[in-house]
DNA sequence: GCATTTTTGCAATAGTGTTGCAAGTTTTAA
DNA sequence: TTAAAACTTGCAACACTATTGCAAAAATGC
């Protein structure tokens, strides 16, 4: 596929095999993954450190974002394209499914703000809803 | 102090030096503690493994909660007394200082509901702001 | 194609959280 | 007050997750 490997130059990187694998895992993948995902869906071909290298590259370099959980874990998932290196635009809400236990992006959903106490100046919000996806109905 | 007693008693939990030095500290800090914090400003008196089965114990009874985090960390903080064990009543916005790096809970600050997509059906909803509190402002 | 730059894999290390079990402490109730 | 029962603790061992340094390998630029 072009495509990947276009993505990974526009970034300025090195097209290597576990970028471009890792990388059409995450186009071809709905939901969030997280490290053990990619480790387990690429097979036996990459060393745990590419992988762990690979995601925050591609962190820094605004492909993938971190989503915030509640339960301790890492996952990422890809940027919509307005994202761009070390400016993230993604304050919309996830959504973690109770059921498939998927994670998902609601890009349409975008955090709310709320009226905080005196003297409080909010910065970022992050927002994650669980519940019954879409397709677990 | 008899009153920390009294809390473990009422939760039917054998009071113990290091239960009593745990709630102690949750009672006089203003914000969250994450495990290590717990460990530190207990000198080196209890086990790790002490000390993480009493944040599970206290969890469970309700005695503190769970607050999730963006950067993977487990912090917990007091409960407000409607909480019981088992059934939670936290629902309120926790509040990340990018100053004094403290979390703080705003109980009196509800989150809240957004409209999800079509199919979507929630069941509990998490809010993280970041920012700037009231004492660092 | 060759030199430079970047990435990878390995080994080692650190952090975090859990479990089993024996020893110690707290509770209960006589 | 004391002894048995119940519970908690500390230790050792283990598992999982993540990071770093370094040499070998691959990708890039010319």
């Amino acid at each position: 596929m072009v495509v990947i490997e276009d993505i990974l130059k526009k970034n300025q990187l090195s097209v290597t095999d576990g970028r471009k694998k890792i990388l059409e895992l995450f186009i071809s993948s709905e939901g969030a993954l997280a490290h053990a995902d990619i480790e387990e869906k690429t097979g036996e071909n990459f060393d745990r450190v590419t992988v762990y290298r690979t995601l925050n590259t591609f962190v820094e370099k605004g492909i993938i974002h971190h989503i915030p959980t509640t339960d301790n874990s890492i996952l990422y998932a890809l940027c919509k394209d307005n994202c761009e290196a070390g400016h993230h635009h993604d304050n919309h809400v996830h959504f973690i499914c109770d059921v498939c236990n998927k994670t998902i992006c609601l890009d349409e959903v975008t955090v709310p703000t709320v009226q905080l106490p005196e003297g409080f100046r909010p910065s970022h919000a992050e927002m994650v809803v669980n519940g019954v996806c879409g397709d677990c109905k």
